[in-house]
DNA sequence: GGAAGCTACATTTTT
DNA sequence: TGTAGCTTCC
């Protein structure tokens, strides 16, 4: 076993195993090479059996790098080791021991938009208007008192809120519902453990005496009910903890950054290590990241140093509107490309929304510079597939109401609202599941069409059923597909969209096939389990040749050779949801994030005017987070933009920067060059923006920010892009030249015949040599 | 029963 | 901007 490769302060943190241990990782400084040799040591010097160790993770792309690094390390045999995410371990367990739980082994996992139905459904049960009442306001009651590991019975629950009662009533048939339907929510996974080890002393002598040692990543991000369960598993055996308060931004999700103050004080002699050392940032960026992040109150003492290069200065550029925004990042991205021939997988945009992508993928691909999008739209949220999984769902267990009431008439087979309200109506009186109500219901149905409408069902349900063991996932979708004529359905509609739904359903195919190849347990009910389970940042495996875009929360735990953070806007970032001090920490630590995951440099931007949905502009402060990164690490000239905070209003006598063309942007011959020099020439007939802004000043909009309200104005900024934005930019404004050539992935090129709207959605008549004229979604074009 | 068309609404981060 | 849910019409 070779430590050479480790510090003083790694090597100890391995070698030590007297005890709890709580190790402090700074970001980039070693941590996941301190866990991973840590398990190689117990194992290959210590004598411990693989099966005896547990590694809980957050993310399954964070256990899977561990077990391949743990697997290079020693060479050992790492399959029998226990190290998965939070929930995939729970899930295992629970489905080991699901005869001494009240729910069917085969019970379902549900996802937040199941949860949210069966959320509902309960709310009319109990004849609770879901106009009145917001089902997500009930939906959140109910998970966050899973975090904090607490059922609906338990005292605790009790508060002063005027709707705890309603609330609580919810929570508690809610339970009952999914236990009856056999589904279990994200919460679930972990709650249910808990208690089952709380009040069954069998499996909690079992499980206790399992494992010998017990190591936690991310602790930071633990919640209350996971910090339970880690304390029963651990209550006999070493346990080890790795964390950063630091980096803990998930609050919101129930995280308590109080669990790694309290670990020294629940596990008694807890030894201390201290990971300071970065090997990853330049000593700007990492001075910058300390000046931001030194302003929180009540961390643990520490601070991150580097032997690394000063490195490039931090480049801060602050834009007219979140185009120019968008355009600069896409103009900096071509030339770190072009001129240092920077790779595009090294290259990473983080921001606060997801909504703010959207912008960004345009500007991008106007300048034809592949990327991909982490998070967002989610594949398994689109509803075809959501469909297709609903009948995975009702095969594996038909009593699963949510997912059957999904498909019952998907594609449409005649069962309309006055079955299913006589089905529910059954439902309430007999207190049995929607597939039961079926079958109860057929012989008594009078409408002969609507009787072979249910029986048909019920067929399809059954052998579905009968074949979920037999066949695997992929010859199960298969089976959904032949039955129910899905696709056939899908093109009956005969719409752009349409075609893409086609295409995703092949996508899903594909998935299915993929994971038979490779899963342990290849059925549907496996499948199914490990959709639930993956998160997106799971996907990024291999580093593709483009550039990345995510949110800073999906960003955790990477780091790229260059980082642009868009958006560094009062009111965006922080955000304007988290005026409580607490929620306003946390948004530093996501700031102390972001510029952390930055190795050579780091891109810093945002926007004076910027829409949202359909809003007007707002005008948004810079944040006041750059107010504390010191200027000499800044390289702008937009410090006159960087007023103290107290007098951070716009004036009039501003100068017109807005009309500069990005400094270093003035090589002649590239595209970037051209266009921002029109842009910029343009703007200067158009005037300063600054007597624009002005004209706003006073009026607010329902968040306290100011509303521009020249919106003239910034329409006619809007449409010089779209005027200038010249060939490099057409389909950003999906703006396409009749004539022009474009081309599609599947048709190939083609002519543009007519083009009807603006915008990426807009739609475009092409006609295809060898596919005729087909009209197309402007966003799937691209100009050649 | 179901398609189409309308309105209202909500939008932070996600295992 | 997209969609969920409602109404209207066939």
């Amino acid at each position: 076993m070779n430590l050479d490769a480790l510090n003083d302060v790694q090597r100890e943190a391995v070698l030590y195993d007297n005890g709890p241990q709580l190790v402090f990782a700074g970001a980039g400084s070693g941590k996941t090479r301190v866990i991973t040799t840590k398990i190689a040591y117990l194992v290959a010097q210590k004598g411990l059996r693989p099966w005896e160790i547990m590694a809980l993770t957050f993310t399954n792309k964070a256990a899977r790098e561990m077990r391949e690094r743990v697997e290079k390390l020693c060479g050992l045999e790492v399959e029998s080791m226990w190290i998965g995410t939070f929930h995939s371990i729970c899930l295992r367990l629970l489905r080991r021991y699901s005869a001494e739980l009240p729910w069917p082994s085969s019970f379902v996992i549900y996802d937040d938009s199941d949860q949210e139905k069966m959320v509902v459904q309960t709310m009319r049960e109990l004849d609770l208007d879901t106009k009145r009442f917001n089902p997500r306001s009930f939906q959140h009651f109910i998970n966050s008192a899973k975090h904090f590991a607490r059922s609906a019975e338990d005292r605790e629950l009790v508060n002063d809120e005027p709707l705890n009662g309603k609330m609580r009533q919810v929570y508690r048939r809610y339970t009952e519902k999914m236990v009856s339907a056999g589904a279990m929510d994200f919460g679930d996974l972990i709650f249910q453990l808990l208690r089952l080890i709380e009040q069954n002393e069998g499996v909690r002598r079992e499980l206790q005496s399992r494992w010998r040692y017990l190591l936690v990543d991310e602790f930071q991000d633990t919640n209350v009910v996971q910090y339970l369960l880690i304390r029963q598993l651990a209550a006999h055996h070493q346990i080890c903890v790795v964390g950063d308060d630091d980096q803990s931004i998930y609050r919101w999700r129930g995280a308590s950054i109080e669990n790694i103050y309290r670990f020294e004080v629940d596990f008694p002699n807890t030894a201390v290590f201290k990971l300071e050392q970065n090997y990853r940032s330049t000593q700007t960026i990492l001075d910058a990241a300390n000046a931001v992040i030194v302003k929180n109150p009540q961390r643990a003492d520490k601070r991150l140093w580097t032997e690394n290069q000063r490195g490039q200065k931090i480049r801060y550029e602050r834009t007219l509107t979140e185009r120019h925004e968008a355009d600069f990042v896409a103009s900096e991205v071509l030339k770190l490309k072009r001129t240092f021939d920077y790779p595009l997988s090294e290259i990473a945009i983080f921001y606060r929304t997801n909504a703010q992508s959207r912008v960004l993928e345009d500007a991008l691909r106007a300048k034809n510079l592949p990327y991909v999008v982490v998070g967002g739209f989610k594949f398994y949220e689109r509803a075809e597939i959501k469909d297709l999984m609903a009948y995975l769902k009702v095969a594996v267990n038909p009593r699963d109401d949510v997912n059957l009431l999904r498909v019952i008439n998907t594609p449409p087979r005649g069962i309309g609202k006055t079955t299913l309200d006589r089905l529910t109506t059954y439902q309430a009186a007999n207190d049995v599941c929607l597939y039961d109500a079926i079958v109860a219901t057929i012989p008594v149905e009078s409408r002969r069409k609507t009787q072979k409408a249910l029986s048909d069902v019920r067929r399809l349900i059954d052998e579905l059923h009968s074949q979920y063991t037999e066949l695997n996932a992929l010859r199960m979708t298969e089976l959904v597909l032949d039955r129910t004529e899905y696709v056939e359905y899908l093109k009956r509609e005969d719409t752009i969209e349409a075609e893409s739904r086609v295409e995703n359903v092949h996508e899903l195919l594909n998935a299915c096939s993929e994971f038979v190849r490779v899963a342990s347990d290849p059925s549907a009910a496996g499948f199914l389990d490990q959709i639930a389970l993956e998160s997106d940042i799971d996907q990024l495996d291999e580093p593709l040749e483009m550039v990345t875009m995510m949110t800073i929360h999906s960003s955790k735990g990477l780091e790229f050779g260059a980082v642009f953070l868009i958006g560094m806007e009062d009111g965006l970032f922080p955000h304007f949801n988290s005026k409580e001090r607490e929620a306003l920490e946390e948004e530093r630590r996501l700031c102390y994030v972001a510029f952390t995951r930055a190795r050579e440099r780091l891109f810093i931007t945002n926007a004076r005017s910027r829409r949202r949905f359909n809003g007007p502009p707002v005008v948004n402060p810079p944040s006041p987070f750059l107010d504390d990164v010191p200027r000499e690490l800044l390289d702008t000239d937009a410090f006159m933009n960087m007023p103290s905070q107290r007098q951070r209003q716009f004036s009039s006598s501003m100068p017109n920067h807005v009309a500069r063309v990005p400094r270093d942007a003035l090589r002649p011959g590239s595209h970037a060059d051209d266009e921002s020099q029109l842009v910029a020439e343009e703007r200067g007939d158009v005037g300063p923006l600054g007597r624009a802004i002005d004209g706003g000043r006073g009026e607010t909009d329902r968040f306290g920010r100011e509303i521009d309200r020249s919106e003239a104005q910034i329409h006619d900024e809007h449409s010089i892009d779209r005027r200038f934005a010249g060939a490099t930019s057409a389909e950003s404004a999906g703006s396409f030249e009749i004539g022009a050539t474009v081309y599609h992935t599947k048709f190939g090129k083609g002519v543009v015949q007519h083009a009807s709207g603006v915008g990426p959605f807009s739609r475009i008549t092409v006609r295809f040599p060898n596919h005729g004229v087909r009209k197309i979604v402007a966003k799937f074009l691209q100009p050649m």
